[in-house]
DNA sequence: TTTGTTGAATTGTTCAACACTTGACAGATT
DNA sequence: AATCTGTCAAGTGTTGAACAATTCAACAAA
């Protein structure tokens, strides 16, 4: 019994323990979703999953609740917890929210402090060899790396936050659909284009192209969705005709 | 026994129960909290809390979580839970979101709907005649009103849920301190003449008044915020010397 | 085909216990 | 007196078991 010392004392003591277990659990979860290991649309249990990690039921509740109210668990009384799936109306949200907040992190880039411009290289070369080596999953992450650090320009918390949430939804959307899709080398150009003109200062461009980027994003991945949720309905008809 | 029973059914059924008491109970605490009924900094004992809204110690845990998690409650581990008290840097921060979001929304509102309009005059009037009768704490909350309503012209759910929770937390702040303070009729202009450049489409000479009301409310809150933290250190310095 | 009815499965909620932290207080030490 | 240390109560974190409420699917009846 008492697994949870277990998942409490295995971190070696590298740090002090100052989370909560629900914490923990919700942290493992988020990570299982983000990665695709946990499907959009795949129903959680709380009494398997809580035995599965050597916690008790409650404690899980927590974490779903927490996740819940992040938008990547989606609940329904009485009727359980599922992955969140994302719909059209969202993913148009999402850049949206994309839009206003990258585009006011630009202009609040007037003079960027040395340091960030170097994370964003940084983050620019580990895309650049993610895409050269077909590593789809990896350049999604740096992708959404690099946009993170534009938003860093804003030096707001709460901004920052909210971005974060909301572009973990976004990718929760990409992993389940950008497992060896297009994406050819179109991509890269931009994000270095991107990193030159914030560089010697002309916002104005770096806005500009910023825009048209995201509504490239923005359409490749509606357009993907709709090629997936086609191939859905078209299997699911198959397999329709032939139980009936 | 069971009180729990009569707060479900204390609603006479008027619509179905689809909330659990958990989310019940988070309603309950969100409203003493933006009443300032429970002031910030207080802290809040699970137990006694429970039991005096007739939930169990997991249920109220649960409300509480929902509340941390929107930031209104200030959770340390072991420690017990807090009302959340707003820094200058939190001020700074939401008057920050206020002015990127409401710009936006100003910008997207090229051709309001009749119907949007009319509810933004609805409220403006709330706002001038909460005024008039020296009722601040109502005065705050259509002036609140009507900014929210100008962040639907942006048609994101996600955009306005980030929006409200945010400035629920500055509401938080402003009760706490708008109880009696200045705030002469020199707001109610401003609003009038948001809402006649909206009307007419002047949106550009909308969004600069709208940064300076912006500003001013910020700059205003931070002197009062200030005056008010003077005031307490005199205080306790002074209980200090009785004591000592 | 449509409309109850039943019952198993799952979630919502409660309760009681124990483990772990923290903060305060009393006694020991210098 | 001031500081350190150990003890202890109070509060939070977590567990496990129970029961209530709801849903859903299977089945019976019309």
């Amino acid at each position: 019994m008492a697994p949870q010392i277990l998942l409490q004392h295995s971190m070696e003591r590298s740090q002090i323990h100052r989370t909560s277990v629900a914490d923990q659990v919700a942290g493992i979860l988020r990570q299982r979703v983000l990665n695709g290991e946990l499907r959009p649309g795949t129903s959680l249990q709380e009494i398997p999953l809580a035995e599965s990690l050597g916690v008790s039921r409650n404690t899980m509740r927590e974490a779903m609740r927490i996740l819940s109210l992040e938008g990547l668990l989606k609940r329904s009384i009485h009727r359980g917890i599922a992955v969140a799936q994302l719909s059209f109306q969202d993913v148009q949200e999402i850049y949206h929210v994309r839009r206003v907040l990258e585009i006011s992190a630009i202009h609040a880039a007037k003079t960027p402090a040395p340091e960030r411009l170097h994370d964003l290289l940084t983050a620019l070369e580990q895309y650049e060899k993610a895409v050269r080596a077909r590593d789809w999953v990896s350049a999604v992450t740096h992708d959404l790396h690099f946009h993170s650090l534009l938003i860093r320009f804003l030096g707001n918390r709460r901004l920052e936050s909210f971005y974060q949430k909301t572009i973990a939804e976004l990718r929760m959307g990409m992993v389940l659909v950008d497992q060896r899709h297009d994406h050819p080398g179109i991509l890269i150009p931009v994000h270095r284009k991107l990193y030159e003109l914030l560089k010697i200062g002309k916002l104005k461009e770096c806005a500009r192209i910023l825009l048209q980027h995201l509504d490239d994003s923005e359409s490749r991945l509606s357009r993907v969705m709709d090629n997936h949720r086609a191939a859905k309905t078209a299997e699911s008809r198959e397999s329709r005709s032939k139980t009936g």
